[in-house]
DNA sequence: CTCATACGCAACCAAAGGTTGCAGGAGGAT
DNA sequence: ATCCTCCTGCAACCTTTGGTTGCGTATGAG
């Protein structure tokens, strides 16, 4: 049985996808479509320099893809790139979950033993 | 149907397993069973104060519970509270997968439209 | 008793998230 | 063409956080 960390996941989306503001940015951007720094940051609690550099963070991670328009730059979700990280996360609790389940086996197994 | 957003995620746990070298002690306590500041830091590439440090933050956020031996400050998973962790990580990736794929079925649906 | 070891605390440093302030380019109104 | 507005980018600065080194202290081994 391989007993590899699943930590061969990609440290750059998974630090991207750790920060709340981040999430919620995602969130937006899949709930309401494309947007710009300045859409963004009037539905967010931060102003609009912060979900800026936060977008260049997103977009640094493939996670976002920005287009300029006239004067807007409008940024929308890389939808492949997203399921990847999707998929990495749920590896990761995959694999803690498979060793809680070990960890419950061993247990069980021991009060057995005592049981004896 | 509901669009509220996935994020009434509990943050501290979040950030918790944000950090990458957190994760990779979760995982060391996880494979080889309870540990010290200092048996961990070996195993990382860290110096044992860091350690100590990330092991407050995971006891404050309750995912792991560490317990005085003589000398020794044993820390081992609170395993409750990282499957709770864990139902949060895929909590979050189902609403996005969720989204995924109605924009998809949004996007085919445009494209059965063109070609009538 | 002495020595090694594991710990906690404090000072310090760099990076990241956040803010304010300012200069510049694109569009609409006069 | 001009003026005004709006959206953007860049720079300076603050605070928190992950990380380090250094030191004092307690506990177990010899």
């Amino acid at each position: 049985m391989s007993l590899a960390v699943a930590e061969d996941v990609d440290d750059e989306l998974w630090s991207a996808v750790g920060d709340p503001t981040r999430r919620r940015m995602l969130d937006l951007l899949l709930a309401s479509g494309p947007g710009t720094a300045t859409s963004l940051s009037d539905q967010l609690p931060v102003t609009r320099q912060a979900v800026a550099k936060h977008l260049q963070v997103l977009d640094h991670a493939g996670l976002v893809h920005g287009t300029t328009a006239g004067r807007e730059r409008r940024y929308q979700v890389d939808e492949a790139q997203l399921a990847r990280a999707v998929a990495q996360l749920a590896s990761v609790g995959a694999s803690w979950e498979a060793r809680l389940q070990r960890i419950k086996r061993i247990a069980e197994a021991i009060q057995r033993d005592r049981e004896v």
